[in-house]
DNA sequence: CGAATTTGACCTGCGC
DNA sequence: GCGCAGGTCAAATTCG
């Protein structure tokens, strides 16, 4: 359906394009070429996150590394997280392995399922996982031009955590980020001009 | 009425 | 090759 798209970077450590409500950027761990999301999870299963969005936000934060409220963030390149072909393109060209985007995964303690990172989201699937009581949530970033999907899972271990799981990067700016900041930016103009 | 969500069907890749 | 699991599509339905 949708046209290739060179595939972005995969650095070790990120721009957060992702979302604004996080560090700048974010330490990705090395691949890791096990199956499951949950098993790929699990390292960083008991970290029990509460993350302080406005600490967050107004903190300085390089690295996801030691720094207690940041989340806890690994890279996911499982043949099965994503996958663009997953789907039901027809097409019978194109059997070369495409490149996987970058995935980052964290763990949110949350009542809520959806967390509020200032970019809109279709939901496009639903599907029951093994080993899993909660269904995972597939989501795509509702700007046309954008590419970037999401999963959003309940942990069946502890169902107050939310693992969500981003996948590649978004090329347009928050619309949250935006509305917040435009009536900043026009004021600045404004004083700019004298 | 348009946008968003739901949900069953379909497709792909991997393990056995 | 077959079956399973995960991911996506798209028609139907719901919502604002």
């Amino acid at each position: 359906m949708e046209g290739e798209v060179p595939p972005p970077p995969f650095p070790n450590t990120i721009p957060n394009f992702f979302t604004p409500s996080l560090p700048a950027s974010i330490s990705l761990h090395p691949s890791d070429p096990s199956n499951s999301l949950l098993h790929q999870l699990q390292p960083i299963q008991n970290s029990h996150l509460d993350i302080d969005w406005v600490s967050l936000l107004s903190g300085s934060i390089t690295n996801g590394d030691q720094n207690p409220l940041s989340p806890s963030v690994s890279s996911l390149t499982s043949r099965n997280i994503g996958g663009e072909n997953g789907g039901r393109t027809k097409g019978k060209a194109g059997r070369t392995k495409k490149a996987i985007p970058p995935r980052i995964a964290f763990h949110t303690r949350s009542a809520e399922d959806i967390l509020d990172d200032g970019y809109r989201w279709r939901k496009y699937g639903q599907k029951s996982v093994k080993n899993s009581i909660h269904p995972r949530s597939y989501y795509r970033c509702t700007h046309h031009t954008c590419n970037v999907k999401k999963q959003i899972q309940r942990l069946s271990k502890d169902t107050s955590i939310v693992v969500t799981t981003y996948e590649g990067i978004h090329n347009h700016p928050c619309e949250k980020l935006m509305e917040t900041l435009s009536p900043l930016l026009k004021q600045l103009q404004f004083l700019s001009r004298f």
